[in-house]
DNA sequence: ATTAGCACTCAATATTAGCGAGTGCTAATA
DNA sequence: TATTAGCACTCGCTAATATTGAGTGCTAAT
């Protein structure tokens, strides 16, 4: 990152949030009037035409006004932007608007539509990979004469409910045995783990318990597989937003956008790469091996519970022009009250 | 309903399944060249000008092709259209892409995705309301020192996760045994008589189980909230599939059609509307009072366990020129289904 | 009763003209 | 030497205009 003189940073500086603000090319007029340094038109020009060398903006045509690049916003963040913090009464109405009395999904659902409605931009989660989980709890329950309910509580919240069916009719205080037996063998291990374990005691211990067990391994199976699907582990937040903003005020910009979002592998990936790290990261643009939409940026921020086992990550997809000194805090914030209750 | 000239069927019949296929006016010409009456396209202007003074269809603007109406597709749909029945091959489909093996809202909200996959316009459904509904299960898992969990098992297949904070540390063998103390007393009461009845049963047994029903109560009431909740009473399928819809191809029209289904409620009464009744039922064009949206229609069937209790209905949204000939059967198939497994 | 022929209408597309915001360059100024 | 006023120039945007063509209604002939 090159050294900008103060008098450049400040004009690229204005350039930028005053594009954030209206999505129209910036004119050196414009800045002569709101900027500091009492300069003419005539000289913000030269200025300008320096920048754009640099290559921090350019014209979308000639002698059209000034849009930052991705190496513009790029410098903006890293050197110019100071974040605001977060209000303690924003703080409040984050805390208020989440109602941690659920098991995690829930909450990281409710995580994305709040950050949906305070950012106006498009949130997205990675929860987290329950297979590695260590399994806490199991429990049965009867519904009717061939159906049981299984509960899965792992580390980190995640509850799993599955419904399976039986050979024969078990009642509900055989089950309510099996739990407690269970109960002993699983305590902290994950289901990678236990599908070896339980293998090796039905050995053991030929009864009626059997044939439940085969169920509650291909349960675990089930589970395994669940998880592992894409719906259950990445979480996108209402698209809607995004199309509020004028860069995709057209059809085919719009178009385009849904195209982008139809493959979530990409998405998962960038979420990966961020989930083993610490803080914000901030990708702009095609800075990204995802390039199908150029103008959009991702600020992500990974969330780990404070034992260190269920981990996952958090971001926000908008358009270049983004908010960024609202939007990396709110981020932030959200990403440690979720480290704070999972 | 006016009875019609078999001839008059014919040009309508074309004229609204060309219209459904191009979202272009349809003209005198194309329908000569087609139709098996053969007639010339000056024959076929004077059935049309007929078609259109009876209110069948009409001209978007003077000397364009006929586009049907409203009444036109009620009329189609009534008199003319003969729906195909559902291959074996399409329901082996859709029975193998839905897995029972998860409580009903997860049922749900996959038939809801296979609806949207398979029909490419957007399902709504309405899931039973849990407030009335039977409890059959309670159960407390116990997370750690001050965190329990309560499973809560409804008749109809609806699970209901919570985590409740409790004052002191319960050991779970503790917890097992008021589970099986309570589910004595719950047994097919629904929430709201059981508050009465708990509250009642407080006053005799004052002991260290008080604390923790007093935190049940309050979860009684969170779930009751909840449910009456908008986001766990209606689920909506992706908006994107109408975006396809060439009706929908400016930016306008599309900005009016996310705000029609801002609100949701107008969308729950027209399906609570048809909750009670039998078989299919469909909306065309403005003939709800939702008129917001011109131009859409929207295709119900209620679904219900065969023991009575627990209903909703499903939806399907798309274009007033939907491709009613499938979708009706695929509508009315799922809802079938869902009777059979919840 | 049907149809060929024709004048007519009107959306959609292409063409042109004019405006104006913003530029780069040059020469004058402090 | 740094700054600025002046000016010619570019080019997207908007509105006005012309052109096209699909489709019609009506009339007269079959």
């Amino acid at each position: 990152m090159e050294e900008l003189n103060e008098r450049y940073r400040e004009v690229l500086c204005y350039i930028i949030e005053e594009y954030i603000i209206t999505a129209n090319p910036v004119g050196s007029k414009f800045i002569a009037g709101k900027c500091s340094l009492n300069l003419s038109p005539a000289s913000i020009r030269n200025i300008m035409a320096s920048l754009e060398e640099k290559g921090y903006i350019y014209q979308p045509y000639f002698s059209a006004g000034r849009v930052p690049t991705s190496s513009g916003y790029k410098f903006y963040i890293n050197s110019i932007l100071k974040t605001k913090k977060i209000s303690k009464q924003q703080k409040e109405e984050i805390r208020s608007s989440l109602n941690i009395s659920g098991d995690i999904k829930k909450i990281l659902w409710q995580a994305i539509n709040l950050l949906s409605e305070i950012s106006h931009y498009m949130p997205i989660v990675l929860a987290p990979k329950r297979t590695y989980a260590n399994l806490l709890h199991i429990e049965f329950i009867k519904l009717d004469k061939l159906n049981l309910l299984v509960v899965m509580v792992f580390e980190g919240g995640f509850v799993e409910n599955k419904i399976i069916s039986t050979d024969r009719d078990y009642k509900q205080v055989e089950l309510s045995k099996y739990s407690i037996k269970l109960n002993g063998i699983i305590n902290g291990h994950s289901i990678d783990e236990l599908k070896d374990t339980i293998i090796k005691d039905i050995d053991k211990d030929r009864e009626s318990f059997f044939s439940l067990l085969n169920g509650i391994i291909f349960n675990f199976d089930l589970v395994k597989n669940e998880v592992d699907n894409e719906n259950d582990y990445l979480f996108i937040g209402s698209r809607m937003n995004l199309f509020d903003e004028p860069e995709f005020s057209n059809y085919e910009k719009i178009k385009s956008l849904i195209k982008a979002f139809e493959d979530k592998r990409t998405i998962i990936k960038l979420l990966e790469l961020t989930k083993q790290k610490e803080g914000i990261h901030i990708f702009i643009g095609s800075d990204t091996e995802w390039s199908d939409i150029n103008g959009l940026s991702v600020i992500t921020a990974s969330y780990r519970s404070k034992k260190g086992f269920a981990g996952g990550s958090i971001g926000l997809i908008g358009p270049s022009r983004m908010n960024y000194a609202l939007a990396i805090p709110m981020v932030n914030y959200i990403a440690k009250f979720l480290c704070d209750i999972i």
